[in-house]
DNA sequence: AAACGGATGTTAGGTTACCTTACATTACAT
DNA sequence: ATGTAATGTAAGGTAACCTAACATCCGTTT
């Protein structure tokens, strides 16, 4: 089992995530139901989140402090999702597309003052050898 | 927040900790009876592990396997815990019977054909950075 | 100002997961 | 054969979680 396997091992249940994240039950499942998160489920129907979940959910929070709406949050995090697919056939349209959302990216990420969150998004991969 | 607190954060319920270790509810509880681990509880008395308490069982589990039984299992596990600690003034008795643990220890910890167990022990700990 | 929509709170009713306790079983040692 | 350690199983109860619906708050649009 590699690392990447870890990440996205089922783990968590909700009331874990909230103290983890500090968001509430209702916060976590309207992210879900917005297609921001898609944690796994047990054979009963409850959630079960990986690291790899948490970590999205710390990125959700952090942006949603700065100001951005869910519907912004999404597009950025899909563009997250893009990278990590290697080669990719693009049409031109998209490209200039998702060079906007990059430089959005960068500028919103840069002037951060800190929430309340008990872990920095990122800091929950430190749970991981390799990062 | 370091490596430390990570491990001994109470996150997983014991539905997660029987996929992890493949041992039963029963095993579990009957083990936590024996004083071989002491998960945290929720607030509704819920059992809460670590990745500590995780990476015990799988060790219960191991010397199980190799027809230990539980006090010597405690016996052994207590002792690494004393290993822990740093410096420590020790009657000559209990020198005696440490070593012979000691010994006990790495006779078995050689000789492993490999169970069913999904984790390796010692597997888990490669969540974290450090080991 | 009023209406709207996005994000979250709250409540209700139902289900799943977990709790303890007690008794049954299995296997091994005495 | 009896005893004990380890585990299975069942019952009855509670905690944690589920969805759905409605309420609220707040910023934006009309």
């Amino acid at each position: 089992m590699n690392d990447k396997d870890r990440r996205s091992m089922p783990l968590f249940g909700i009331g874990i995530v909230m103290k983890l994240t500090e968001l509430t039950a209702r916060q976590i499942r309207y992210y879900e139901e917005n297609e921001l998160i898609h944690p796994e489920r047990t054979a009963g129907n409850q959630r079960l989140f990986s690291f790899n979940d948490v970590d999205r959910l710390l990125e959700i929070k952090n942006y949603l402090d700065k100001g951005l709406n869910l519907a912004g949050i999404k597009l950025l995090l899909s563009e997250e999702d893009v990278k990590v697919i290697p080669v990719q056939e693009k049409k031109q349209a998209e490209i200039s597309k998702r060079e906007l959302r990059e430089i959005l990216k960068s500028e919103i990420s840069g002037a951060g003052r800190f929430g309340k969150a008990s872990l920095r998004q990122g800091e929950l991969s430190r749970f991981f050898v390799n990062r």
